[in-house]
Parts: structure tokens; C-alpha cells; sequence
DNA sequence: CATGAATGAGTCTTCATTCAT
DNA sequence: TATGAATGAAGACTCATTCAT
């Protein structure tokens, strides 16, 4: 294995094993076992468990949110960009099932189980996008004028988020979800 | 402490150490400092730390299910029932944060860091009974007929859920929040 | 369950425990759970662990050595005598497989796994009765003369014992063993 | 401490404890201070505790087989091969004498106290082994013609286990043991 | 006589981490 | 670069024993 491909093995194994048993519950000998190095390998190239796991979890934030960011700038009505945003989020969690399912874990309350990452700072850009989206609907009268912008976009975020926690944990998402999503969330259940 | 006030006791201290510092990064010996009684002692109340565990669990579950059980069965149309159903939960997460931190802490995808909980059994009820409310709303009219009742529930328990988890967390919720949530879930947020 | 038989009981369930198990193995929860009783009231009965074990101990060897003393005391010819004996301890043993069990395991050589018992004490009494016999017998004739008594004891001892433990742990013995063991020891092997 | 030496000389510590406590009362601390080594360090080189014990068990059987294996396999009369098979072995047990200590604990017939071990196997090839011999002597003339091989096997064994016992206790034995042992075993006691 | 409840000391084992090579 | 070997601290859990009632 040459040069890189080690750190590369062994963030790809502790990935896997974060995601699916939780930083205090993966030992490094879970993780240098399933990535086929021994421990002061892994030592050699991280300083420690923690920065291990944060390395991962960082490089993770910064692939998701650079395969969201580009929809919400694009072009279109409100409603046409939070529907490919809605879609490419999705598409994202589909795609990356155990990164996402490690991210989700840090939405946890819990000091301790895990080191602490600033979720601020991940989701931030995303909402600070998004109720500016919602404002700039507000302000060509595209949505309601009588809307609160930080709860419409808590309302999306809530919807999508649970979606991605279903998704995570094996539930099959129909084609439509993020249509089904962004319809009630334009149109409401009411008649 | 008379009688049963020590299980009550360490219960208290567990939900509270489970809750903030997650299942796996609590020892026993910090829930024995915490609730004031040595190792043996627990050890004759449960089983195993696990035991403990899903008692206090399934306890909280119990709790918050009778909380909110009555409020969707009562009279009213559907929109005052899941009004009040919104409010009730809210009011719930707002007086039980411990509790409903542990309990989150149930819906993450991660296996090892805590013991198995039979999630479904917790929300199936609460999931049910919504969807009964959908389908009501759709027959009488007061709701969309082109309306997916799986999908609107999701929609709307995401909603719900992110409310919790950031009030569980510290963020301050307005009063309207419940009222907020259920307009959009109605009128949605279109013009 | 009156008076005595509670004693008795805890005592019975001792002794197949420690038989079974081991003194160290044997927790005194599984010994008052075995014999339908509280800690505290064993307490009440036999002063600690130890004190229960030396009393169950020393009950049996008393009953093993009643059962044998007569039959080397008897009237007969050396041989008709040492036979006697034989089938006694044989029979005793058959009869009582959880009590010599019991008795073998104090013949290790362990300290700490259980209360040290005087073994002499205990197997004192049939050796010099035994080596008596063989004197006896030299004296009279029955015996070559260039015997010596001590070796021609450990044998005989060896013998039975080996037979015993073989026994105890369900080796089934057959019906002339009694008969073999004095015949070889008499006659020897050779032709 | 070079290499493996780290390994040994917890085998040796620990053969020392088992023999002399047994299983059960040894504590692994009191091993790893024994040996000079931390418990991390013993869990290195044994999986468990029961490994540990396993592989210092399985190695003194073998040592103990290999020391007695030729002894009967060689020429010259039944007696005489008998006769180097006793001396052997009773040398063997006396310069060995924790490990046969350890192992004659084994032949007890408790189960939680250690693990257990197939003791056939350990016996098995010697038995045989002498059987055979025994049935030779049978066919050559040698010994008795209405012999049982089994019960002279026992009635040998049993002899030399005995002894074994006392010398391992401290019992010291004469130099002429073993040829009192064959002798009697030949010649029997009888005039 | 008997008990529910409690205890301090101990058990075996595993952790994240680091040294000498 | 990479490793076999080692470590201090902590983990969950059970022991024989004893209160107060």
C-alpha cells in the first residue's frame, strides 16, 4: 500500500465503524484491525482517536456541503431552487449513507460519547442560504408576506432531516420525496 | 431514603448523566456518586447497567406517550386536534428535557454505544394515531385530497422533531412555535 | 420447614454444591437460593462460609469412618478382613458419591481454594488400623515377611482410592471390583 | 527480559500460584506481581485467564508424557519395563513437582473452579500403553493367566498415584519406592 | 427467627496510548 | 515508516458479610 493510500485505509475503516457503533463505542483496535495496520501506523498518522475521528467527520462536513451549496445560488423561482436543493441533499444522504450517518450522530446532545464539533459552523451556511432564499420569496411575494423566515426554514430543515435520518436507517425513500417535501411545504395539507 | 426512593434515586441520577453524557461515556460509578449509594446498591435494584437503561427508557417513553396520547382522540376539527397535539408535545419536550434528550439519543443509527430500543414500538403509536388524523382530514374534506397521509406525517413529525432537539439543546423557543408549526403544515408557505 | 430442618436443608444443598462446584466456586447466593432460604438466615445457622463447610466436612468423614471401623476390627483371617473392608468402603462410597466427592476434593494439595482440613485426622485412624492388620499378618504368617508395612498400606490405599474417585465421578464399577483389588494385592500379577 | 522470556516467566509464576492456591483462589494480580509484569502485559501473550491456564496445563501434560513414553516401549521383561516405568515416572514427579501438583487438581471432579480439561487424553496413552504391556506379560507366561487388564491397570496406577500425591504434599519417599511398588504388584502381599 | 437492603473490597478484562527497535 | 511489546487507568460486575427491622 503506498504512501497516502494508508491514511486513506484507515479513515475509510474508522468511517464504517464510527458511523455504525459511535466514536466511544469503536475502539482502535476495532479500527486498525478492519483497516489492516497496526496501532502506532495509525498513531503515526493521526495524533490521536479523537483527531481521527475529527479529521473524518470534517472532511465529510465539507463534502456535503459543497455538493449542496451550488443549488441554492443557482438560478430560478424560490420554489425551483429548494426543490433542487431538497433533491441534491437526498441525493447526498443516499449516496453517503455512513458519513451521514455519522454526521447525524453529532446532532446527538451528548458530551463525552464524542468529541464536540461545532454543528454551528455545519449547518450555519446551509440556513443562513435558506432564509435568505426564503426572505428574497417573501420580498417578490413568490411566499406568504405573514412568514417568519427562521421558522419556515426550520419547518425544511425538520422535514428533510428526518427523511435523512429514515434514509440513514435503511427506510426505502420513494422517487418523489423531495417533491412530496417541497409541495407541502409550499402548498400545505389544507384544502 | 425510605423504601423505594433509592431506586427512585439512582434513576433520576442515571437519566440525567445518560442524558447529557450518553449511555457508553457514563460509568456506573459516576451514577452511584451521583445518586449518593455504592455499586451493590444499584446492583440490587437492576440487573445490569442495561437493565437500568431500558427501565428508565421505557419509563420516559411511557411518560411522554400518556402525555400526548388523549390530545389527538379528543373532539375538535382535525386542525385544532393536531394543534393541540403540537402543544402538548412541545410543552412535554419543554418540562422533560432530560428525558427527551435520553430519548433522542435512542434515534441515532448507532449500535454498541447503547442498548437496542425498539424504536418503533415508541413513535408506532404516536405515528398511527397521526396518520388516522391525515386520513380523517382527507375524507371530511378539511385537508387535501391529493395528500399522501405517510408523507404528511413525516412532514410534520419532522417539524416537531427538530423543535425538541433544539429546545433540548438550550434553544429558546417562542411561544408560538406550536402555532407556527401547524400553520405551515396547513397553509403552507406559498403565497 | 421446622426447627432443625432448616440446618439440615442448607446443608444438603451445601454439600451437592460443594461437591459439585468447588468450595471456592460455590457462592453462598447459590447456596441459599438452592436450599429455598436468605442470606441472613444461613448466617443465622452456621457462623460464615468456613464454618459451614468444615461442619458439612467433618459430619461426613465421621459417618465414612463409622461406616468402615468395624469391619477391620472383626474376627477372620487377615485377608477375609481386608476384604471386608474393602466392600464396606466401596459400598460407603457408592452410597454416598456427593459426600466423598466432597472429602476427595480435600485431598488436593491447594491452599486458599478451601478451609485447610487436618486430613490426617481424618485417614490416620484406617491407616494405622490397616497397618496393624498387616503386621498381624506377618506375625501369623498370612504375610511374607519381608513386607513392609508401610509400603503394603499405601497400596492397598492407592488401590481403593483410585477405584473411588473413578467411582464418584460415574465410572461404573464392577460388581468383584472389592473382590480384584484383594485378590491383586494378595497373589500379585505375576505367575 | 529478553523475547519470550516475558511469557515464561509468567507460565512459571502462574504454575507456581495454580499449584499451590489453585485456580479459582489465584488472582491474575497476584500472577502479573509475581511475574514481574503488568496485567496488560499478561493479557498480551494469554487471551484469558483460562488460556493461561489452559496452555500451562496442556504443556506439563506433554512434558509429562514425553518423560514416560520410552520408559515402557523399550525391551526386556514386562517387570523390567514396569520397573523403569515406575521410576520414571515418580522421578518425574519429583523433580516436577508444581506442575504435577496443577495437574493432579485436575482429577477432581469439580466443575466452576477451573476450567475443565480432558483428562482422558492426558491418561488415555499411558493406560493403554500398559494395558498392552500387561496383556504381553498375560500372553508370554509371564504373569497370571486369569488376570483382568483393567483392574491390574488400576491397581498400578493407583499405587503409583498415591505415591505421587504424598511426594508432591512432601511426603519423602524412599529410594526403593518404585521397586516396592513393583514388587508388590508382582508378588502381591500374600506368604 | 427471619428479612430486605446495603456495603467495601475484590474479580477479570479492556481501554487509549507509547516506548525501544 | 512501521512494529512488537508494554503500560496506567478505568471498565462492569460479584463477593462474603452485616445492618436495622
Amino acid at each position: 500500500m503506498s504512501e497516502v493510500e494508508v491514511k486513506q485505509q484507515i479513515m475509510l475503516a474508522a468511517t464504517h465503524l464510527f458511523a455504525h457503533k459511535g466514536y466511544g463505542a469503536t475502539s482502535v483496535r476495532e479500527v486498525v484491525e478492519a483497516a489492516g495496520v497496526t496501532k502506532p501506523t495509525l498513531y503515526y498518522w493521526f495524533q490521536n482517536k479523537e483527531a481521527l475521528f475529527l479529521e473524518i467527520v470534517h472532511s465529510h462536513i465539507d463534502a456535503l456541503n459543497n455538493l449542496v451549496r451550488g443549488t441554492i445560488a443557482a438560478e430560478g423561482t424560490v420554489r425551483e431552487r429548494l426543490l433542487r436543493f431538497v433533491r441534491a441533499y437526498i441525493d447526498g444522504v443516499n449516496q453517503n449513507r455512513d458519513a451521514v450517518r455519522l454526521l447525524i450522530t453529532l446532532t446527538l446532545p451528548t458530551q463525552g460519547e464524542h468529541p464536540q464539533v461545532d454543528l454551528m459552523s455545519m449547518h450555519l451556511e446551509k440556513m443562513q442560504l435558506l432564509a435568505g432564499l426564503i426572505s428574497e420569496g417573501v420580498g417578490t411575494g413568490e411566499l406568504r408576506a405573514d412568514l417568519s423566515p427562521h421558522a419556515a426554514v426550520m419547518a425544511l430543515v425538520g422535514m428533510v432531516n428526518l427523511l435523512s435520518m429514515g434514509c440513514v436507517q435503511g427506510m426505502p425513500l420513494p422517487d418523489d420525496a423531495a417533491d412530496n417535501v417541497v409541495d407541502i411545504f409550499f402548498r400545505g395539507v389544507g384544502a
